[in-house]
DNA sequence: CTATATATTAAACAAACGATTAAAACAAAT
DNA sequence: ATTTGTTTTAATCGTTTGTTTAATATATAG
């Protein structure tokens, strides 16, 4: 089992690294290693360390925001489940990869007109259908804010997890228990804040 | 006027960069130059890179944090005004400086033990007053989740930024719009989602 | 004014780093 | 078995980077 290709073992490896250190803190010998390969067949098969990257990145971006559009742009489903799924989908992927929102919103503070396609993309095609459910229902919230909330409270505290844990709010064993529960308690806040922006 | 010693102008010009860009993509020699220095004074006046970046992030913490805690631990306040505050400050501290909250972020994720003692001071005296705040409005939400939710819907959207202006969301000249109306918001939402926390 | 401490400069060092090269090992095709 | 194309290796190249050194300039004190 796990027969990985040369090239596959460098993608896991560089992935690995990059989101743990980010571009600058990673150094191409210390892929190498990891993947276990020879120095040289990085830039053999990738040509160089910022292609390699933004191969990466853009997967990544793929993984955040995939997971997005399609279904937000589904008229069928309601406000009500698209909170919910969404919620739990991102608490999901973001607690097996909980480095990757810092991640890939620091480098894309950085070089953030690279991968404008991805995400132009995912936001035309929920944008207007969203919009309609928020109108149709008397909430008055900006579809802005709307997002902003319920990424906000869902991503926040991955990113936020070493304050948490340094400062002693929480212990590193209480997380996930601390996730969980929040999971359940996001979309009853947003429902709240839509509530309170409908009287 | 601008008379600053050669050690505030190498410290002024190392937050800069260091900011900007995180540890491992700044250069001494960017530091040296941004302050209109020679090269070996910065290790003449601070001993390292290392040592330099230290002493920054520090400072960044005092500033992020030294605001919390001395009103938080108040009595006499009331909730419903450490709330209003506490996001009024933030947005002013954050809308000075952008690039604070990713950056403090995510070097905190790295070194997080370093910087322990500035944090858990910041706790232990504001924790049992907010706690009490809490109960005795008959609020049942856990004091993790309401700091989290105010910093979080406060912060997020800064370190956001470069996310929602690639993804076509929010224009750059609308941002700063887009801030200030939050900053009204922000409390409305909190006391939602505190009174749902009731029922 | 002179001696001494402090501050600044240009130059260089040593290590680390991304990338390249040339040869060797391997696989596939004839 | 030989040729041809692909993959892998070890060694090295040219820069960059953090740091140090030794000389020079500036300020301070006796």
């Amino acid at each position: 089992m796990e027969v990985l290709t040369t090239e596959q073992k460098i993608i896991e490896a560089a992935r690995k690294i990059f989101t743990q250190k980010g571009y600058a803190a990673t150094k191409t010998r210390d892929i190498a290693e990891e993947a276990g390969i020879n120095l040289a067949l990085l830039n053999y098969y990738f040509g160089s360390k910022e292609n390699l990257f933004k191969q990466i990145v853009n997967e990544e971006l793929e993984d955040l925001f995939g997971l997005m559009s399609p279904f937000l742009s589904d008229s069928n489903t309601t406000l009500e489940e698209k909170i919910r799924i969404l919620v739990k989908d991102y608490t999901k992927l973001l607690t097996e990869n909980e480095d990757l929102p810092i991640f890939v919103l620091n480098e894309l503070k950085n070089n953030g007109n690279i991968f404008n396609h991805i995400l132009q993309q995912a936001r035309t095609m929920s944008q207007p259908i969203l919009d309609n459910q928020l109108k149709n229902n008397g909430y008055t919230i900006s579809i802005s804010d709307f997002i902003m909330n319920i990424v906000g409270l869902t991503i926040f505290p991955f990113i936020a997890k070493s304050l948490l844990i340094a400062s002693g709010i929480l212990k590193e064993e209480e997380f996930p228990q601390f996730i969980r529960n929040r999971e359940k308690l996001i979309p009853e806040w947003i429902f709240a804040i839509l509530k309170q922006s409908r009287q």
